[in-house]
DNA sequence: GTCTATACGATGATAGAC
DNA sequence: GTCTATCATCGTATAGAC
């Protein structure tokens, strides 16, 4: 009797157990277990339990990554039809937005924000290669926009600003649940849209900000 | 025969190796042939992998914790015997320089910031409480310094707008070495010095900017 | 082709001899 | 304090059932 949906079966759990306990302390016997197959399924279907985390980033990555180029391409087009450059706030939003805007579509993706913010942090050549390899055009893009719209910045400190507010934005997929100090009168539970402009006012300004 | 300094060597090894690897992909057993001591001697002079890594952390994080609460209330206190109140780039610049700081003196301390950094992305439940525990009342004055300066800012919006300057430090401790991505022109060996009024400029202008 | 059962070397941890 | 011996569990690999 053949299961065909053994090999999704798989992913889902993964991507639930890396996003909840991260890479190394998941085990695939704790994957296999959840998704109630046999443990050797993992490296007939993936090959090895690298491989499943690359196949958990991809399932969820790319298309995420179509969005946000997809949104900075219409921008972009959208600009140059009437002749002007996009502002930062703009081009930005076509970057944060949609990362924000997983945690409104089920809680499935809510595992897989904390993943990818994770993956960031993860040792050097485990998960950060996987992730830049999926990151670097539209990085790179990002940075062209940006360089486009922020004139007055030179180049060195716009690195490093892109940089900075990328590093905020991963730290606020990680760290979204579990703050040890929130002042009196401070609400973590704010609707996505509002955090997506509280987002926006501190990396436009840093963005902008003159040298 | 009896060995004065296996717990200092085994200190040493697994801050370098876990700065290195990563808490979860280091084995006991790398450290304690690194440090030349039985692999038992792990447990007994620490009890756990896990209170192994906070001894690390409190050997190093402790002293920086402490310089960076000195320097903060010793602007603090300068300003009020003028009446006046601190600026915030003053204020951000007690917690950002002596971390920056770290990578010039010696590469034991380079190992450190490393982990300090990969910490704040550790799954819940590992290194995270070890870390707020030693954070808590340092953040907590930060912010109250904060709001001391910028009263123009609404409370909920400084405290989104700390975590994302924490984010950023977090993210550039932890990923300086290894950028996919570097545009022409950039460089990104720059003095110390550089850095922190690169960062000042970003995270100063998102702090103060108008909602 | 899919899947299961099973085994291998390495890991974190511990008990007890010295 | 230190070490040897031992344990359950880890990722991985493979032989063979269906």
């Amino acid at each position: 009797m053949s299961q065909p949906d053994t090999k999704q079966r798989i992913l889902n759990a993964a991507e639930h157990h890396f996003a909840r306990n991260g890479y190394h302390a998941t085990s695939l016997r704790s994957i296999t277990a959840a998704a109630k197959v046999n443990l050797a399924a993992v490296n007939y279907h993936f090959g090895s339990k690298e491989a499943l985390l690359e196949a958990v980033i991809d399932h969820r990555l790319t298309p995420l990554n179509e969005a946000r180029l997809g949104q900075l391409e219409r921008l972009l087009k959208q600009a140059e039809q009437v002749g002007e450059v996009p502002c930062c706030r703009d081009i930005l939003r076509t970057f944060i937005e949609p990362t924000l805007r997983l945690r409104q579509q089920g809680s499935d993706a809510e595992d897989f924000i904390a993943l990818i913010g994770r993956m960031l942090a993860e040792p050097r050549g485990v998960a950060m290669a996987i992730f830049m390899r999926h990151m670097e055009p539209l990085l790179n893009r990002l940075f062209q926009a940006l360089e486009l719209s922020l004139s007055g910045v030179s180049r060195q400190a716009l690195f490093w600003r892109v940089h900075f507010t990328i590093g905020s934005l991963s730290h606020l997929m990680r760290c979204h649940e579990r703050y040890a100090i929130v002042p009196e009168g401070v609400s973590i539970d704010i609707p996505v849209v509002d955090l997506v402009e509280h987002f926006l006012d501190f990396a436009v300004a840093g963005m902008e900000a003159r040298k």
